[in-house]
RNA sequence: GGGCUCGUAGCUCAGUUGGUUAGAGCGCGUCCCUGAUAAGGACGAGGUCGGCAGUUCGAAUCUGCCCGGGCCCA
């Protein structure tokens, strides 16, 4: 499209380029963050930053922000990245406010993982686990964790995270050990620890009760059966319900799990479901089942073998339970009762439920409230032991499985069985189903009414349970803002109820309750947890752990009194809990006298380690109460969403047993990490993110950046690809950085700084930098990270770059170096960049701090600051902005927006391709507002990159002002200084070559020769 | 199956107590500049606001149901 050829032109470029204030600076465009950022790191770590931030604020109240500990098992992965950083930036943003900010990382140091790899490494090299002992083991786990836990450690630091790196704590340190069972002597003395025979989830791989935390649950076939329970006395079940059928009678039962068979010890039927005496034939023969009325046409129709289905009569089920006719066992020849259960339902089955109080958490309750026994015969190893008929005997529960069915089909009571696929519990180690399994367990009773050791015996007896709930009840003196509060909030009018009766509802600023819970909906979903979560487990069967301080004497009663735990943890605070396999019980009680009912030289050891989440859950003890610079309760804890029914919620029940209140006043949550399609990662993935990689790909800084651009309060996508993408973001605001401190290389405010007048593009920056201020902080203060993001990065991309710093070039580079105009603007500039700076600074830890070194003479106070980490919020100016003001601004920029546009068009339609060649003209009527427009000078032709304005009349109709772009190409001469078109060019005789602006300014010199940057 | 939760342009997010043609930035397309230059600028095209049905004069916004995703349980 190029028309006009210009062969003759060859203009002697850039002669005047010498004489311009062009931008000169040494903060380097490129990051290199992967290669800067660890020397960076290095010199923080010499010149002790986290110490010296802490004396910085030394006098300053606290905010502590309480560390979960992650699981010193392997690298750390994106999810570890997350919540990290998210801690990381609040903390420092709290410090920036002004607040002493201790964070002391931890670690989780016990438990199965890293006994597992231990395990497999064993294995491996071709060593007999069974014939390690235990203590052998426990020093390889150690070894594992405190492996693990530096090679974090490290990693942690990379990201940028600050904090007490060299003093974290680690639940397997022997204070740590013993701040654990401080609690756990609490519990005992509250009388909430018990031991039982109870079902729990077991894994027969491991030969351990699992953790809730500890199942996954994956979709298998199972077989299931439908089995027909003769009734124990047919004569008189035929007599109460009139029947007259010459047939077999039965309760019809229906079982996923036939191993659990052998255990049956009842049959659950609901009261307020109505049942039906079915007639069939099967096999040939007539029969008469009980089954639940809705479910007669599911079970009977279209089974093979069964016909002649009819309906005799239908009975309620209180009718049927109250009738007390028992069964016989089909092959165990016990006889069982019916009993009443109102979690039996009609929507799988057969509505008669078959209970083993050994292998179930329902069974367990319905037999434990009728005095049922609860009968386990599946031993450890998951295998039968001898109480079962003898062809089951030695089995194990999955070998029985098909034996059961075929003895079902023998004894001529099987009437269906078929594979079904459901969701079923497995270990999450071995990925191995797990069974429902009675054994004898420690559990921390939820239910019962205590007395914390902190509390005065005249105070309302509470159980933990309801102390839990009480915490984070819903306060309905908030204003609703959604449907989620406003649900959350009916629940609490019923819960609020319930308290009445006994108790009164705690008021907002009481320590019992839990503030704030970011998100709000965080307050519901730990109530409904806490509300419905069964007795607390504790005990593990396994050696990596902490032991359960519990002797027997040889009667094989147990000795746990809080005397006794105290004595234990004093010995393990010395020795750690390895003592437990190396001292003798008299040397672990030490001082302790248990008296005459348990001789010291007669004591037997527990073998049973506590679950992990009690030594997790107390580290609000460990380390928040032992640590004399940090507080109680934290001001924070903040974790992914999954620790509603983790650490959260099992840091509360220590707390609230020992201490009566919870130990955080805040929770915040965040989401997971999600493919970009919302679908969950897993490592196979190619969207698989790999934190240690991307580290040394991008840098922390972006990692950073890109996690806190995030909503955290819901999943978070991420991709390498996502991330990459994500550099144009960083160098965004790194190039508007990078162009503020370049034009700032001889200004000094001492001397230079001017006043602003709000009617001009400088008081329209300086205002806009006022709001972003307040908005980031707000953002921040509101933990709305990707807000606070968004603000700053939109400030430099729109605000700075596009507007304010492209219009100002023309002053900037060309007017005479001391001229009010530049030095006006600079002066807005240098605030600019402080601010930026130091609100970027909790974000993006490396690149605020390299900003930070260069910019040229720093705020009073903290010129000597050796980081912008220690340096404290910007100021806003404060000055006050009418509404007249901001419309006057508004209108300013709408002109700007139409002006561009006519620029564009004559870009397209008379190939105009420099604004510099345009004139723009405001046509104006009203005297008082072209006066007004006029006070902005040559900021009116800069807006648009214009060379030239000016004012005209225009015709009354329309906007007060309508603003018109000209093509001055055939009539103004181009300054060959400024590259401005304009009428002035020539009017001073000994320059004719430039503008009025531009000669002057020659006459006065330039900088371009001045020192460069600090 | 249950509890909680999310679903607005390719991406990340705004959308105030329901109210005119649903916004921004990035990316993308086209173009300009070459004195922020492995930079900078302009213009433009993109959305049935997950779906359906209600309430309303009017709904992205309220209600119900459904679909899809996530966390936690069973």
């Amino acid at each position: 499209m190029s028309t006009e050829a210009k062969p003759t032109e060859s203009k002697p470029k850039n002669v005047y380029k010498d004489t311009l204030n062009l931008p000169q600076t040494a903060f380097p465009m490129e990051a290199k963050l992967v290669q800067n950022e660890p020397a960076r790191l290095k010199k923080w770590q010499e010149m002790r930053l986290y110490e010296k931030l802490m004396q910085h604020r030394a006098n300053a109240p606290k905010w502590i922000l309480h560390d979960g500990p992650p699981f010193a098992n392997n690298d750390i992965h994106i999810g570890h990245v997350t919540n990290k950083t998210l801690k990381d930036v609040f903390l420092r943003f709290k410090s920036l406010q002004g607040f002493q900010t201790p964070y002391v990382p931890g670690w989780d140091c016990h438990g199965l993982p890293i006994e597992h790899v231990v395990q497999e490494q064993v294995k491996k090299e071709g060593k007999n686990i069974r014939e390690m002992s235990t203590l052998e083991i426990r020093q390889r786990c150690f070894a594992h964790a405190e492996k693990f836990a530096a090679i974090q450690s490290v990693q942690f630091q990379r990201l940028g995270i600050l904090g007490e790196w060299d003093n974290p704590y680690m639940t397997m340190a022997p204070k740590y050990e013993a701040s654990t069972l401080e609690v756990f002597a609490d519990f005992v003395a509250a009388g909430l620890v018990y031991k039982q025979l109870k079902p729990v989830q077991w894994s027969i791989e491991n030969q351990t009760a699992l953790a809730d935390a500890e199942l996954e649950y994956q979709d298998v076939e199972d077989p299931s059966v439908y089995v027909e329970f003769p009734v124990e006395n047919p004569g008189l079940f035929k007599s109460k319900f009139d029947v007259r059928e010459n047939a077999a009678i039965s309760y019809l039962i229906w079982t996923t799990t036939p191993w659990t068979l052998p255990a049956n010890m009842a049959i659950a039927a609901n009261p307020t479901v109505d049942y039906a005496l079915v007639k069939y034939t099967r096999d040939g023969k007539v029969r008469v089942s009980v089954v639940a009325a809705a479910l007669v046409e599911k079970t009977f129709t279209g089974r093979a073998g069964v016909s002649d289905v009819s309906v005799l009569k239908t009975i309620g089920g209180k009718e049927l339970i109250e009738a007390g006719v028992k069964y016989t066992h089909p092959f165990a020849g016990r006889v069982s009762p019916l009993l009443p259960a109102d979690y039996v339902t009609t929507t799988d089955g057969t509505g008669l439920v078959h209970t083993a109080g050994g292998h179930g958490e329902d069974d367990y309750a319905t037999c434990m409230a009728h005095g049922v026994e609860i009968y386990c015969p599946v031993m450890a190893h998951g295998k039968f032991d001898a109480t079962v008929p003898e062809w089951l005997t030695g089995l194990s529960v999955w070998e029985a499985n098909p034996k059961i069915i075929d003895k079902l089909r023998e004894l001529d009571v099987l009437l269906a069985s078929e594979v079904i696929s459901h969701s079923y519990p497995h270990d999450w180690r071995s990925k191995r189903k797990t069974i429902s399994r009675a054994t004898e367990q420690w559990f921390v009773a939820l239910d019962k009414e205590f007395l914390s050791v902190a509390e005065p015996a005249n105070y309302l007896r509470l159980s933990l349970r309801s102390r839990a709930t009480r915490s984070v009840q819903f306060d309905e003196t908030q204003p609703l803002e959604s449907a989620t509060q406003r649900i959350a909030s009916q629940a609490a009018a019923k819960l609020r109820e319930s308290f009445r009766k006994v108790e009164s509802p705690l008021e907002f600023k009481d320590p019992r309750y839990i503030e704030t819970f970011i998100p709000a909906w965080g307050r519901n979903r730990l109530h409904a947890m806490l509300g419905t979560r069964p007795d607390w487990c504790v005990s593990r069967q396994r050696a990596w752990g902490l032991p359960i301080p519990v002797f027997y004497n040889e009667q094989g009663e147990p000795l746990l009194t809080p005397e006794s735990v105290r004595a234990v943890a004093k010995r393990f605070a010395e020795k750690g809990s390895d003592a437990w396999f190396t001292d003798s019980p008299a040397e672990l009680l030490g001082d302790y006298d248990p008296g005459p009912q348990f001789p010291k030289d007669k004591l037997r050891k527990e073998k049973d380690i506590f679950d992990v989440w009690f030594e997790s859950g107390s580290s609000w003890n460990a380390v928040l109460k032992k640590r004399d610079y940090l507080h109680y309760p934290a001001d924070l804890y903040l974790e992914g969403s999954d620790q509603h029914r983790g650490w959260f919620q099992l840091s509360m029940l220590p707390a609230l047993g020992a201490t009566g209140q919870p130990p955080f006043k805040a929770v915040l949550t965040h989401g997971f990490i999600v493919k970009p399609d919302g679908t969950k990662v897993s490592k196979s993935d190619k969207e698989y993110v790999t934190a240690t990689q991307e580290i040394e790909r991008h840098g922390a800084d972006l990692l950073r950046l890109f996690v806190c651009q995030l909503d955290f309060e819901g999943d978070m996508a991420a991709s390498p690809q996502l991330i990459k993408d994500f550099g144009d973001k960083y160098r965004k605001i790194r190039n508007t950085l990078r162009y503020l401190l370049s034009n700032l290389y001889d200004f000094n405010p001492a001397t230079d700084a001017q006043n602003v007048p709000q009617s001009s593009l400088d008081g329209w920056a300086l205002a806009e930098l006022d709001s972003l201020i307040q908005g980031v902080v707000a953002a921040y203060d509101n933990y709305q990270l990707h807000r606070a993001f968004r603000l700053l990065y939109d400030f430099c991309s729109v605000k700075v770059s596009a507007v304010y710093g492209n219009a100002m070039k023309d002053r900037l580079y060309c007017d005479a170096p001391h001229s009010p105009s530049r030095r006006r603007s600079q002066t807005v500039m240098h605030q600019m960049v402080i601010a930026l700076t130091k609100l970027l600074s909790p974000m993006a830890v490396f690149t605020a701090d390299e900003a930070w070194e260069y910019i040229p003479h720093k705020p009073a106070g903290e010129q000597s600051l050796p980081s912008v980490h220690l340096a404290s919020l910007p100021q806003v100016s404060g000055s006050s902005v009418s509404d007249d003001q901001r419309e006057e601004w508004n209108l300013l920029m709408q002109l700007r927006d139409d002006a561009l546009q006519q620029l564009d068009q004559l870009k397209k339609e008379a190939g105009l391709n420099k604004a510099l060649d345009a004139e723009v003209v405001y046509m104006v009527d009203d005297d008082v507002l072209r006066r007004k427009l006029q006070a902005y000078g040559s900021d009116l032709e800069d807006l648009v990159g214009a060379g030239f304005h000016s004012f005209a009349e225009k015709c009354p109709e329309g906007p007060a002002v309508v603003v018109k772009v000209i093509d001055r190409r055939n009539e103004y001469k181009v300054c060959a200084r400024s590259w401005k078109r304009r009428p002035d060019v020539g009017q001073n005789a000994a320059q004719p070559e430039l503008s009025l602006r531009d000669a002057s300014a020659m006459g006065e010199g330039t900088t371009a020769d001045a020192p460069g940057g600090s």
